[in-house]
DNA sequence: GAAAAACAGTGACAATTGTTACATTACTAT
DNA sequence: ATAGTAATGTAACAATTGTCACTGTTTTTC
């Protein structure tokens, strides 16, 4: 198992990578597969190996508001930071590619913080980067319109997929948007006739 | 100067408060005052002493979106995550209340993380407690209409200054959710109407 | 292969928010 | 006291977004 870990998470230290790997779970789960519900207490730090997560904010009335992606060589900022004061999650998170995950126990996560250089910067790193994309997402709906945050939202998830092809129905961007099937409809017709997307079912072909 | 810091931020270790007075600087601030501007290189992590600081998020064409408030006992998280990559600020703070500031030089946050328990905790504590807010703030800009955004900044505003009367114009209120004016001054009446609120000039009274 | 379910397109209309324009009121400074 | 400025009120209209109703198409299921 060492080896994977190495790989992925490059700038763990070899004693790191030794303790992760003695100490901490290693956890699958499928496509659809919720990991996270809000509310739960979390047990965990998770870190991604393989495959792709989904984290979402929900509200009272089943709004599921997509915040960002958790991928290969990532940790789950909100894991941490819920572990160290064994809170409640505040988001949910979802599988949307078959995942491996290390589970490193609540304890441990703070152990190492003392232990570990590169645990302590990759756990700041976690925060920073993770604080970064959140305020990210403040600017698209604060300051931008729902066409824009559209083709934020379609970027976004083309960069993750690294292709140009999305498959996504207009009734999953409306939910993860916080809008209707009808009005992701007429935006993206508005954008294939501007040319900067190609429609098909199931699946968004991004032209520009 | 020990004294004063001790009072404020009671979790902080003897040895803790010590090391900050040894090496930190006091700055003061007049309201007004911009500490931070977005995009500038931030030196030091600054903990509040006295006086209220606010803290925006700003768009390319002037948009300062508000998304919460700095008080005595709390430090800005963000120029914790910038300070130990040396990046740019995301935000920009506003003083609102004359204020004074621990500036707490870029290296010994670091430094203490690994020195000083309580430091940890309390820079853990505060990483958490504003992904926390920001994550609200988020809800309220994706879940909510304009009138419910309005109540939920008036109420955070109450909670801060403790105290019904809100010295706050519409036209400021309606930069800080970036809308205009005349949808505040509409929606403010609504809520007079409905007995929430009673409207002065310069000052909104809370009913309830 | 027929029925059901999921996906997408679209027109009509309602509600909310944004914009323009101007009036009125209340403070401020000299 | 008066001129000037800041704050607020408000009507009318535009633009965006949300909702409803219904259509047709593709995929899935039995």
């Amino acid at each position: 198992m060492t080896d994977p870990i190495k790989k992925i998470f490059t700038s763990f230290s070899t004693e790191l990578v030794k303790d992760v790997d003695a100490n901490a779970a290693i956890q699958s789960f499928k496509t659809g597969d919720v990991i996270i519900r809000t509310g739960q207490y979390i047990k965990n730090t998770v870190l991604v190996i393989s495959g792709k997560i989904k984290v979402y904010r929900e509200d009272e009335n089943g709004g599921e508001f997509f915040m960002y992606y958790l991928q290969p060589g990532q940790a789950c900022a909100i894991s941490m930071i819920c572990a160290t004061k064994n809170e409640k999650s505040q988001i949910m998170a979802k599988v949307v590619e078959d995942v491996e995950l290390i589970m490193v126990p609540l304890p441990l996560m703070d152990k190492w913080m003392m232990q570990h250089r590169s645990w302590y910067e990759f756990v700041i790193d976690t925060y920073r980067s993770r604080f970064e994309e959140v305020l990210e997402v403040i600017d698209s709906i604060a300051f931008r319109a729902m066409d824009e945050r559209l083709e934020f939202y379609l970027k976004r998830h083309a960069d993750v997929c690294g292709c140009k092809e999305l498959k996504l129905s207009h009734q999953e961007i409306a939910s993860e948007l916080n809008t209707s099937r009808e009005v992701i409809s007429r935006l993206l017709k508005k954008m294939e006739q501007r040319g900067i997307v190609a429609l098909h079912r199931n699946n968004i072909e991004l032209l520009k």
